[in-house]
DNA sequence: GAGTAAATGCTGAGAGTGAGCATAACACTC
DNA sequence: GAGTGTTATGCTCACTCTCAGCATTTACTC
């Protein structure tokens, strides 16, 4: 291929990153400013490589060191930015264990509070806008947003699908209904918190992907404390996937994967109840599955 | 984060694609060159979008246009290509048919002839050299390469799972037993054809990618002619999968995917035995499904 | 007519999943 | 110290999916 693009080698590039770890108030991001943006740094010579950028900046940052850092996506269109010329972002999705009652963590769902189904919250609002934009066409058109609309958001007989959050939430901004960079626009507290750019669409990819390698990798692990309880695993679980589970399942198949979890010995007593067994993550497992068959369930919601 | 690398805004790009197309024997991808590989291009910034400028040097260098493209991933690490500084590589995905005999065609399973496991491949010999590897450790390092081992190549109870086509990849990396870029190594016939730099890595990416969507997206018919049979339609599925599948069982699946294909009404003749229906893909509901719901069976291997 | 490939119908084993009932063990209240 | 609420834990059952075969029919090619 040729080059007759007129700068042919002068890019200006920057990591992005979606740091997130899961409180007592659900999956946070970090994020600050007004309006919210992610970390950004620009790309620096004297990392060896992008993982290894990211850690260091995310460590710079907030003190904390990712757990698991796993790249999502680049973006380079043109658009993008501030006009100043094309910046390519390389997007980075890293877990961590912090506390997120800090003021630069920005709740997951005040970003995309329809993606939070735990407690029945009443997203029905913005299934109505979307009808709406359904009935904006007509023919097959229509049918086809009809269609993506049952998929996406578990219509009728589909399930909700917790991964294909980033789905959703390109649905909304072509329905109008979640807008990116902070313009004036009618937004609804439904709609949700919005962000500079299009960072808000680079969490939605992180929570995809996050959702997603819930199912087949131990990444959990990374957003939990050394030893801990079924129920706090299940907590967590259900604040990335937005969704209960089933207890007596949920405790079937964290069990029956091989080795994955072992008891500590010790009980956990005061919780109200009957004192919970203490688990730990083996990490020794970790290497072996990094990449197969640990799953942990996300359900498909009803 | 501040921006103390020696050189803030000074990146050269580039799109390197994985362009694949199935013919009579099988994946192949565009590579060309002695060593092998891949189509790559300065990225230009008289492209509004990165995949516009995938497409659009796609076209360029092949003549055929790109039906399905998606990314898989940026590289920027140092110590990549030629020493002359860092280069961000864009790697895509890009699926079309084309006739896969022209000499720029390079059979995927002649890349990574242990993904196909179709007609028995005695890919043992690459088994036995893991073995030594595994013992090349011990205690508890050794159980871990033993563990990756078994799970990335289904032996013992584990099932071989084709889209870990990436992860074997890497394993057999590791392990010594295929190279990258063509040093002089002791390659064996059964490890490969060796391409340039980390080209055949990006393959076994797009390998792994391709493997992964065919079981959610109807990607497949990317790759099929206006009209087949789901003989032929099976054929390119086992081809991309490596595997073979049951047929009624593959036949019931596709049939009950509700209107993902339409019998055309007409017959295929001269197959050498009773007539096939011709089937035509729906592509009304490629939208609506794009992202969600479409599986057609990869079969967890014995 | 023989051979072959495709379509078609059917079946049963087994795994996995969703959902519920029942019991156990604690904290707290009265 | 009995009762109540709450969480943990154990067990079962129905149902769906998937894998994997068997058998039969059809209609072409040679």
């Amino acid at each position: 291929m040729s080059t007759s693009g007129r700068q042919p080698g002068a890019f200006r590039a920057e990591l992005v990153a979606v740091v997130a770890s899961v409180g007592e108030d659900g999956p946070a991001v970090l994020a600050s400013g007004d309006p919210l943006q992610l970390p950004a740094g620009e790309l620096r010579a004297d990392h060896d490589s992008l993982q290894e950028g990211v850690r260091a900046f995310a460590a710079e940052q907030t003190g904390h060191t990712l757990g698991y850092v796993e790249q999502l996506y680049t973006f380079a269109d043109l658009g993008r930015g501030d006009g100043t010329g094309r910046v390519i972002s390389i997007s980075y999705l890293g877990l961590t264990r912090a506390d997120t009652t800090a003021p630069e963590w920005a709740g997951a769902y005040t970003l995309l509070p329809w993606e939070d189904r735990r407690s029945v919250g009443t997203e029905q609002v913005l299934i109505d806008d979307l009808s709406r934009w359904v009935r904006g066409v007509r023919g097959a058109a229509r049918e086809a947003r009809q269609e993506r609309r049952e998929h996406l958001f578990g219509i009728g007989s589909m399930p909700w699908r917790p991964e294909l959050a980033l789905q959703r939430y390109e649905l909304l901004w072509e329905a109008g209904i979640v807008a990116e960079s902070p313009r004036a626009s009618a937004v609804r507290p439904e709609s949700g918190a919005v962000m500079l750019h299009d960072h808000r669409r680079i969490v939605a990819t992180g929570l995809s992907r996050l959702r997603s390698a819930l199912q087949y990798r131990p990444v959990v692990f990374e957003l939990m404390p050394p030893t801990f309880t079924l129920g706090q695993l299940q907590d967590v679980v259900e604040a990335i996937a937005g969704q209960d589970v089933h207890k007596q399942n949920f405790r079937r198949l964290v069990e029956q994967q091989h080795q994955l979890v072992e008891p500590t010995g010790d009980l956990s007593h005061g919780t109200g109840g009957r004192p919970a067994r203490r688990y730990r993550f083996r990490r020794e497992v970790f290497a072996e599955r990094a990449q197969v068959g640990t799953k942990l369930p996300i359900p498909r919601g009803r």
